[in-house]
RNA sequence: GCGCCUCUAGCUCAAUUUGGCAGAGCAACGGACUCUUAAUCCGCAGGUUCCGGGUUCAAGUCCCGGGGGGCGCACCA
């Protein structure tokens, strides 16, 4: 829907009398001590018989969620990040028991009373003080429907996280999935560091950066595309297992399963190579799935996805047989390469070596049908200027992605580890950046200069965290998963009418 | 960036095949009610139908332009 007009007449109308009421007649309190959260009592009281009262005394506190007044007794629900409880308030007992009628939906108050199971047999705190913390002087939306407007959800998420249920849920989850990578990594003997958001010049992805500017020293700087080429140099310095766990950031459209930032695990093994990397993958994947949802059998959107390792390994020439039906090589060539790309409706640019091209194949056929989770290795070197050559196959490399539901989860290799032919990798973006890929890597000296000091064989990893959270918590849009997701800006929004209504821009 | 869909009260949604007084439930506000469970009942109020033009006696509805959001394409993880 169109954008909130603030403030609306609605609203106005709606809480000049609150406003009065709380500025006269009920304090806001600055503190309140609670033995237990809401959804803690209903918890362990559950054993409580009907029309039992248990002599415990409790104070929680929380947002009214719905509110019963009927006369001389009156029910609510508090609800806090643990759960809810109803409340159960009488004339008789509740201190200010008009006022405690008078609550609107979404106040914050804390109470203490006994726990008590009432007659109809619904566990709750019987009101014997309570007091205000919080007016809500706007509504929560529609107490059975929520608020279902996406505009509104993305926008004011902190209204979503109370008026739909489950929304919080999947962010505690997100919580405790990264918690648990953490834990794994660090029991694995990774030791997780930080390094810069801002870099000198963007490296270590292909992708296009944001730009900002450094005053002090005069010279524009890049967010992040990338973690890696600070991680390889943390493990020339010693730190052989290493990972971080970032934002990173992407100048690039908003789409349901891309945000312009978004979290990012990097690992880098030293001794290691890609084989190894497959297993972490794995024991990340399947191990996480195993300790926060119970199973390695998760469904997603409606089909079922078996993280049980091991994983499918396949390189992408087979797949691109499997699902494509053409047979197709490095050793074919260009220019046979394009006769396939055009049979099968792929589009290219003329500049695009064998290497691009075939992935372009991949990309356009095949990705989008592997429901996986599937290992697809073995990437043209043309395209992975970080990878180290397969130590079998000319022109490859030895990566791969892993693929669950059509998508990319990650991205891993056996690293490239030789100064020179990094160099020459480096160059030979260069060259392609000049033919027109503004994506081209530039030559980074610093990271060539570590490399030079000697960078033992290392596998490396990326995993995007908000593309495993979209999975495990069963979603479509990655905006499901990012508390407050990039839109457009609401401010520009006069402007562009201004602007469109004929005034001059200034 | 392109294509398709969508936007009506604070929220969730109605409003007859190009058109004929813009409505309901919930929330809010006033009142009744001593065991409710989306409580119930009575009353009251609430609108720039996303914005700007146009066609028409008459536009939420039809046409043009713009904006937000959703989905798809493109780019990426």
């Amino acid at each position: 829907m169109a954008h909130l007009a603030w403030p609306s007449p609605g609203i106005r109308a709606q809480h000049s009398a609150r406003r009065e009421w709380e500025r006269d007649v009920r304090e806001i309190g600055y503190r309140f001590e609670t033995t237990s959260g809401a959804g803690d009592v209903a918890r362990s009281f559950a054993h409580l018989a009907t029309g039992e009262e248990s002599g415990v005394t409790v104070a929680t506190a929380g947002r009214l969620m719905l509110s019963r007044p009927q006369g001389r007794i009156a029910f609510a629900e508090l609800r806090d990040w643990t759960g809810g409880i109803q409340l159960f308030a009488l004339a008789a007992l509740t201190p200010d028991f008009e006022e405690f009628c008078r609550l609107s939906l979404g106040d914050w108050i804390g109470v203490t009373g006994e726990v008590v199971r009432t007659r109809r047999g619904e566990l709750s705190v019987k009101v014997a003080s309570w007091e205000l913390l919080a007016q809500a002087r706007r509504g929560f939306g529609d107490k059975w429907h929520g608020v279902s407007d996406p505009d509104i959800r993305y926008r004011q998420r902190e209204l979503d996280l109370w008026a739909n249920d489950g929304v919080r849920d999947i962010f505690l989850l997100r919580s405790k999935v990264i918690a648990s990578i953490r834990r794994r990594l660090g029991a694995a003997g990774f030791v997780e560091v930080e390094t810069p958001v801002l870099h000198p010049i963007p490296g270590g992805a292909a992708a296009r950066p944001f730009v900002t500017h450094y005053n002090a020293l005069h010279t524009d700087v890049y967010l992040r595309i990338a973690t890696e080429l600070y991680l390889k140099r943390c493990v020339v310095g010693g730190i052989e297992r290493v990972f971080e766990i970032g934002r990173t950031f992407r100048n690039e459209g908003l789409s349901p399963r891309h945000n312009p930032e978004f979290t990012m695990l990097e690992l880098y093994q030293a001794y290691g190579d890609y084989t190894d990397m497959m297993q972490i993958f794995e024991d990340i994947v399947a191990g996480t799935a195993e300790e926060l949802l119970g199973t390695t059998v998760i469904p997603y959107q409606g089909r079922d996805i078996d993280l049980t390792p091991p994983w499918r390994r396949a390189t992408l020439v087979e797949l691109i047989a499997e699902h494509a039906g053409v047979e197709v090589d490095l050793s074919m060539g260009k220019e046979h390469l394009q006769r396939v790309a055009s049979s099968l409706g792929v589009p290219f640019e003329p500049w695009y070596g064998p290497g691009k091209l075939m992935l372009e194949i991949y990309e356009k056929t095949t990705e989008a049908e592997l429901w996986g989770p599937v290992f697809v290795c073995d990437y043209p070197q043309e395209v992975s200027p970080l990878a180290r050559a397969h130590r079998s196959k000319p022109g490859y490399v030895e990566r791969f992605e892993p693929i669950v539901a059509g998508r990319e989860l990650g991205n891993a290799f056996s690293e490239l580890t030789d100064p020179d032919d990094q160099r020459a990798r480096f160059e030979e973006q260069e060259r392609e950046r000049a033919l027109g890929d503004d994506e081209a890597m530039v030559v980074d000296r610093d990271y060539l200069r570590a490399l030079e000091l000697g960078l033992p064989p290392t596998g490396g990893l990326g995993l995007g965290i908000d593309r495993l959270v979209m999975l495990y918590a069963d979603v479509a849009n990655i905006k499901e998963v990012l508390l407050f997701p990039a839109l457009r800006p609401e401010d520009n929004l006069s402007e562009a009418r201004s602007t469109a209504s004929g005034e001059p821009e200034t």
